[in-house]
DNA sequence: GGCGCGCCACAACTGTTCGTTGTGTCACTA
DNA sequence: TAGTGACACAACGAACAGTTGTGGCGCGCC
């Protein structure tokens, strides 16, 4: 379908006939004809009586109207969305999956009227993340910070303590934890934990690295990912493996995998992570999301949690 | 901005690299380049980084993702609601500012998951809105029927009794009832009613000729309608105009225009309002409507009420 | 390190499309 | 019956989108 004819239906409907939407336009009144025309073949419908007084609208022409008018918005917003200076908030969350998205989606839910794009870097490096920061690609990321004032200092962004995920036990139904009411850390260092794919050298292998080695678990990182549902599906069939997911975060799987999820507890091992914009970033939404931010983490404090020693300072 | 390119970019997206998607789409690689460069230098920005493992979304991409998908999703519902067979639930209002098109947004709002298309047919006589209905062009009307059996007998039409509309008064803050708390018919009779631009002849017409024939008003339909707006300006600004609304009505106008609306009451005048359809119509929302508009109706009974006496027997 | 491979961009060509000008048809009006 | 207003049809030219052919570039493989 053409945008342009959209465009042109909507000014003949408004204008009630093709010479003043052409003149509008700055098109001939054939022109118009033509176009309408050629939108009424391809919906297959008429949409326009045409009178001598002018054009007015069928009834089909009058249930298309308001998806019209949705057509040409959505336009609008799809420009909207890649135009520097009239963008949407634009957040990256590194997974879809994880807290950060959830979080964002809560966000979003109370705040429908505003305009937020969500976007994925998963394979951004740190460093890479925060540049895109600093230029403006995005308003703000989510990542754990190892020195959060040193690998920010002098490149003009700020950061916030606001998400501490904690983490549970994922395992399938024929696993010899599926019915435990909750684990603690000790007692997983009888069972190995599958992690595949995660990227060497990462705050995220840092943080699995010292859980690792602080209660004596067993964190196979081999393996490339194949995804989650790849994932999913492992556990569920797995009588061994078992996997570590954060609290906040969103994994699907059809009912008969019967997976569960078991919380970790004396003490409960939490992610930190931090969300970074760029100090003095006027985006008019940046302020209502890091306030919703304060105000979610805030509400969430409590419980006897490990962290890594990298996280263990504040903001 | 091009659907076709839009659709290109979501291929691309989703395949990982033009060429795969130039073979789904039955193109050639260089088709598909050109349309994504189109759609680039259309949006300003790069969509996509070009490598020779195939191409992957920018930030800007990722951004523009959704809401391709949302103009795609919009096209969609363009094209279906004209397409016989598969559009959505199609109701006739008539005005869009009286009590069935309120009703049908209450109806929206607790369904918002259906599709409905609300159209409005003022200039259509009875019999041609009858028609419509009987030929599938639209699924439903509301109208005012002066003698259902009849009228309907012979055209597998089916139709049910679903609103008695309130009449109040809108008075502008000079009249001299603009402080009434609620007035009588016969109290009306010492002051003109102005309903400019009724059409002659129909039931609407016939409806104000009984009421005021009935309780000796001066209901005044002469001079041409130019709208609600301007009817709005003129009672807000005159001592002697007043207008009769439904209660369901929605009329806006300026804070400082300061109209009153004065209830009527001893008794209060309704127009009965009949849901006309198809008699074996399976638009799957048709019931649903129907239900809704029976359960909204005996919810609302009661009250010393006038009726033309064409409106006096149920359904 | 040279070579081949996969992937995308550029160039030249072609058929189609879109917009323009000019003309025709039709209904209402005086 | 002629005039007017409004939309449709026809013919023409420019612009565009698609095709084939070719080139550049990064990566992996011998």
């Amino acid at each position: 379908m053409d945008l342009d004819a959209v465009r042109t239906f909507l000014k003949v409907s408004s204008e009630g006939q093709f010479q003043r939407a052409a003149d509008e336009l700055g098109i001939t009144q054939q022109a118009v004809s033509k176009r309408i025309g050629a939108l009424e073949r391809e919906v297959g419908v008429v949409l326009f009586a045409r009178g001598p007084r002018g054009a007015t609208l069928t009834v089909d022409g009058q249930a298309f109207l308001p998806h019209a008018h949705e057509l040409l918005q959505a336009e609008d917003r799809a420009l909207a969305s890649v135009t520097p200076g009239r963008r949407a908030l634009r957040v990256d969350v590194r997974n879809r999956r994880t807290a950060p998205a959830t979080l964002l989606h809560a966000f979003y839910r109370q705040h429908r009227e505003r305009d937020l794009d969500v976007v994925a870097l998963p394979d951004l490096t740190l460093e890479a993340a925060l540049a895109a920061v600093a230029s403006g690609a995005v308003d703000a990321t989510f990542r754990g910070l190892t020195d959060p004032k040193r690998q920010l200092s002098g490149t003009g962004l700020s950061s916030a303590l606001v998400i501490e995920d904690r983490h549970e036990l994922l395992v399938g139904p024929k696993h010899p934890l599926a019915d435990a009411a909750s684990v603690t850390p000790r007692r997983l260092a009888d069972h190995p934990i599958w992690m595949p794919g995660l990227p060497r050298g990462d705050e995220v292998a840092a943080y699995y690295a010292e859980l690792g080695a602080t209660f004596g678990l067993t964190i196979d990182v081999l393996g490339p990912a194949f995804g989650a549902e790849v994932l999913m599906t492992e556990i569920a069939e797995s009588a061994t493996l078992a996997n570590l997911v954060g609290e906040g975060s969103r994994y699907l799987w059809p009912a008969h995998y019967d997976l569960r999820r078991i919380p970790i507890v004396d003490p409960t091992p939490v992610f930190p992570l931090w969300v970074v914009w760029r100090t003095g970033n006027r985006q008019p939404d940046l302020a209502e999301l890091l306030a919703f931010l304060e105000a979610d983490f805030a509400g969430r404090k409590g419980g006897d949690s490990w962290r890594p020693s990298w996280g263990r300072d504040g903001h």
